[in-house]
RNA sequence: GCCCAGAUGGCGGAAUUGGUAGACGCGCUGGUCUCAAACACCAGUGCCCUCACAGGCAUGCCGGUUCGACUCCGGCUCUGGGUACCA
């Protein structure tokens, strides 16, 4: 009869696997509800208590729509393909394959002690065969589309085939979008089409394919050997590693993300994510809207040497002083006269050298050089001097500006550096000092300007874009900052990119030839020739004779759309079956961190698009709502050692010495006091370690970061659970504070929820007695339980768990003092409890006599009945008046308002039996009494 | 630099639409139990003054709106996150 959480946790957990309690339901009756989270990358180091922290808010979640009728699919899985097991392999020689299973066996032990409402049979691992199959498949899918600007979406590339056939390809004025590339690709008539051979179709329409391989710069990591794409660089450095990056041109494989790039801001609008996390996204398309302006060639006779610039601001056109092309500018070398070529040459071998990282870090530091050219101003005819500075992106816009030194920040470093002049065309606010800084807000009159005189920024930016179509100069234009995204990786272990190359052309394995596993390979290292590990696989060709892609995909593949394969995990004919897909559409919760923000959300975004676009799926966006749940942060506990000694000085003493901050093991930490004993037994230097000690104890410094083997402050939730029970790491975890925000973890806190349960038990039995009656409820108890069906229904509803635990307390509290154990209060309780904390709830409601899981237990109602105040005014200020505030959910009239109101104690009180004058009746909920 | 979020006791944090600020938990103090300790339980606990009552001050800083502001408005300071020559 005492509460014993190992025995009752093993029990359950027992009885969930075995019954299968959490199995969702593929057809179904009730409303439908998908809760996820993101699926996590078994690492070696196991889960510490930060990890489970989502899973625990998406359990209670998922536990209480159960309770409310719905058919929940929540389930678990592993993006198991990466980089660290990779690591490990070159470093040891094990399979990869062999460390994410063991790593998998880990975290599966240490989900299941926490007691998940998972449904495992829906498990799904990124790196099984029978996964990747369908990632391939979706490959290849994207691989034999583009994008139709027509229809705006994306169509089978047939579709394209048949345009070429009818029109040929006449660029862009006749809306056929080709992405970055367009450039390179020549315009060709219909009939000159059917002359292509197929290696030249073949050319032609990988500009389009929205899986494509095509030349471009990209992030290379030489420390790693692979290229990443722009989110797997963070600060110039990889993000996993943290080695230098630097930028190459290279043939790769990339999906043309940018297509969907207006789609992708859009869509934001329709889903409930966190702002910060939408602006994020919308920052990092980056969508501006300017216009392209050419400034022809200095003898207008060569068009092929005409400048396109791209500007948000041509309200600053009479404004320019100079044209800046970016070093790797393909006119560069066309424009530049021989008396400036040795110079030119010069900075652009010196800007090539620079590394991303050198680039980024000194910002400020000014370079360029004067191309000796010239280009005739569209308006004016004036010559523009040409020059060319790194501060000017080649991927970005048209790789060249036209530089307007007055109201532009970087022009204007650029042009007080070089001593160009200054042409202000925008009114100044008083004092602005323009030889000091630049103007560049869009405010104010243009002037300067000939036929924008006089108008506002806003307006002369509009009519300028108007002239300049008018003129031919150029056409109004939206540039997007989002790059299409490198998908091949010079790694092993990945999905092999399903195609094979014939005569040089790269083909899409057959679809019912998937999927094409990985082969086996002697080392995971690149050959000695610099190619991706997997041509080490020997005789690894398609139909033993083409040779393969050899790059592998890129993390994000496996997870950009799994959150569909777990309506259907088992399905060997399709990714998923339409009819499940129907059903459970879309996740209506999605939790996990905020570091995927512009990476796997956007990648899962863009899929998902592309597959409704195909006709496979009935949803535009993965998930409705998602929350981003906060770090939790180690507390690192450190001692001082005495510089030169082997002495340990307690914290409020260290001032008098010199002395090293060591970082211990917070294990060894009680608050801040540090077992000694523990201390010398721990690392062998303090063994004869002397300590000066403060009240016979030693006190330790405290930091807050973050959780990491290297600071000694990693909680393990296996010992939580182990120590305190599962139901009350949940409880605590939750408890902690709001999900979303960052804190800092205390391991001491959880006894407070320990102490809680144990006061819960006891009211069911106490002394090896059994307490539970039927007997009626009295009013207070009723109005204990309903204020809490109250709370705890409206702050799960919002997502706020915390407030959920503190309800809890308060009820119990109630209850204890009320020394309430009757059934029609306690069994309504413990059905809320539920979702929090299981074990115990289902342990309870078996001893109550039911037969089922508590998870088939309908949730409470609440009665508003019980939940009567019985005083509904109370006095709020003495001012020379009385203020009540008034409990407005009666709908009482200004006449009973008065009435309670004067016969109220507290009036009494206040009156001291003095006459009122007047009572006034505010509508909303205040009363004043004037004496 | 720009964008976003935030700032409440010794600590984590409550306060749902502008209405008794500091719920709940930790910690701390005292008590009960115990030979003793741990556990458990009970009580107290924002700060200042006071034996106590009473009073004064309190939600980063300055100002405003309001009978009333943690909450709304304007201006600052600091902290965390994202982004970084994107024309």
């Amino acid at each position: 009869m005492e509460y014993h959480h190992r025995d009752i946790e093993k029990k359950w957990q027992a009885y969930w696997a075995k019954n299968k309690t959490f199995k969702a339901e593929d057809d179904s009756t009730k409303p439908k509800y998908y809760v996820l989270d993101m699926f996590p990358y078994p690492s070696g180091a196991g889960l510490h208590v930060g990890h489970p922290l989502g899973y625990i808010a998406s359990d209670v979640v998922s536990r209480y729509k159960r309770h409310r009728g719905f058919n929940v699919l929540h389930p678990m899985g592993y993006d198991s393909f990466g980089l660290p097991a990779e690591q490990y392999a070159i470093q040891t020689g094990q399979h990869p394959k062999l460390t994410t299973e063991q790593n998998i066996k880990r975290y599966r032990e240490q989900l299941d002690k926490i007691g998940f409402s998972f449904d495992w049979d829906r498990e799904v691992q990124t790196s099984d065969p029978n996964y990747y199959k369908w990632t391939q498949w979706i490959f290849i899918q994207l691989f034999n589309s583009w994008y139709n600007p027509r229809v705006n979406k994306a169509e089978k590339i047939e579709t394209l085939v048949a345009v070429f056939e009818k029109e040929g390809f006449k660029g862009n004025e006749h809306d056929i979008l080709t992405g970055d590339i367009e450039k390179e690709l020549a315009l060709f008539t219909a009939a000159e089409w059917k002359n292509f051979d197929e290696k030249k179709r073949s050319e032609v329409l990988m500009h389009f394919r929205l899986a494509y391989l095509g030349e471009a710069y990209v992030n290379w990591c030489p420390a790693l050997g692979t290229v990443l794409a722009n989110d797997e660089v963070k600060d110039g450095v990889s993000e996993r590693g943290g080695h230098p990056v630097e930028r190459k041109l290279m043939k790769q494989w990339s999906m043309r993300i940018t297509a969907y790039a207006q789609r992708l801001l859009d869509g934001l609008d329709t889903i409930d994510w966190s702002e910060s996390l939408k602006e994020a996204q919308r920052n990092w398309i980056g969508r501006s809207q300017g216009c392209s302006i050419r400034f022809k060639s200095l003898d207008g006779k060569s068009p092929e040497h005409d400048i396109e610039v791209f500007t948000t601001r041509p309200d600053t056109l009479f404004g320019v002083s100079y044209l800046t092309l970016a070093p790797e500018h393909e006119l560069v070398d066309m424009i530049t006269p021989p008396t400036h070529r040795d110079e030119v040459n010069a900075y652009v071998t010196y800007a090539k050298n620079r590394s991303e990282r050198e680039r980024m870090a000194d910002v400020k530091k000014v370079t360029g050089v004067f191309t000796g050219a010239y280009a005739i101003h569209p308006f004016t005819n004036e010559k523009i001097p040409v020059w060319i500075g790194d501060y000017v992106l080649a991927g970005y816009g048209t790789g060249a500006v036209m530089a307007v030194p007055a109201h532009d920040e970087r022009d204007h470093a650029f042009a007080k550096h070089f001593g160009l002049p200054l042409k202000q065309v925008i009114e100044l606010p008083k004092g602005w000092d323009l030889q000091k800084a630049s103007y560049d807000e869009k405010k104010g009159k243009v002037i300067n300007s000939d036929f924008m005189n006089g108008m506002e920024v806003v307006d002369a930016i509009k009519e300028c874009i108007q002239r300049i179509e008018n003129h031919k100069f150029g056409k109004g234009q939206i540039n997007f900052r989002l790059r299409d995204a490198v998908f091949g990786r010079q790694r092993y272990w990945g999905e092999p990119i399903p195609i094979y190359y014939k005569d040089g052309i790269p083909h899409a394995i057959p679809e019912n030839e998937l999927p094409l596993t990985l082969p086996e390979v002697d080392k995971y290292l690149p050959t000695p020739d610099g190619e991706p590990p997997l041509a080490r696989a020997e005789g690894w060709k398609y139909k033993g004779q083409y040779e393969y892609e050899l790059t592998t995909m890129p993390g994000w593949a496996g997870s950009s759309w799994y959150f569909l394969r777990y309506m259907d995990p088992h399905n060997t004919k399709e990714f998923a079956d339409k009819k499940h897909m129907d059903y459970w559409q879309n996740v209506d919760l999605y939790i996990g961190g905020s570091e995927h923000a512009t990476g796997h959300l956007l990648y899962v975004r863009f899929w998902t698009k592309f597959l409704k676009d195909m006709g496979l799926i009935r949803v535009d966006e993965p998930a409705k709502k998602l929350i981003n749940q906060g770090m939790i942060g180690g507390v690192s506990k450190i001692v001082h050692r005495v510089n030169g000694t082997n002495k340990i000085v307690s914290r409020n003493l260290k001032d008098n010495f010199e002395t090293t901050a060591i970082h211990v093991d917070i294990g060894l930490a009680d608050g801040d006091s540090i077992d000694i004993e523990g201390l010398k037994k721990w690392r062998d230097d303090f063994h004869n370690a002397e300590f000066i000690l403060e009240d016979g104890q030693l006190f330790a410094s405290s930091e807050i970061g973050k959780m990491s083997k290297r600071w000694y402050n990693v909680v393990n939730p296996d010992d939580l659970c182990e120590k305190f029970g599962a139901d009350s790491f949940r409880l605590y975890e939750m408890f902690l504070g709001p999900l979303t925000e960052s804190k800092p973890w205390d391991t001491k806190g959880i006894e407070g929820v320990s102490r809680f349960l144990k006061k819960l038990w006891r009211l069911f039995a106490n002394e090896g007695k059994w307490l539970v009656n039927d007997e009626e409820p009295s009013k207070p108890e009723y109005k204990a339980l309903h204020k809490c069906i109250k709370r705890v229904t409206e702050d799960i509803e919002r997502y706020s768990f915390n407030t959920v635990v503190s309800t809890f307390m308060i009820c119990v509290n109630e209850l204890s003092d009320l020394k309430c154990s009757k059934r029609k209060i306690l069994e309504p309780l413990i059905i809320m409890l539920s979702p929090y904390a299981p074990h115990i709830a289902e342990e309870l409601w078996e001893k109550l006599g039911h037969q089922h899981s508590i998870e088939t237990a309908g949730w409470p109602e609440l009665e508003e009945s019980h939940l009567v105040e019985d005083s509904f005014a109370y006095p709020i200020s003495f001012n020379g008046k009385m203020r009540f505030n008034i409990d407005m959910s009666l709908s009482l009239n200004a006449q009973e308002i008065e009435k309670i109101v004067l016969s109220h104690a507290d009036t009494q009180k206040f009156l001291e039996g003095k006459p009122v004058k007047k009572v006034i009746v505010v509508p909303r909920k205040i009363v004043n009494i004037v004496v």
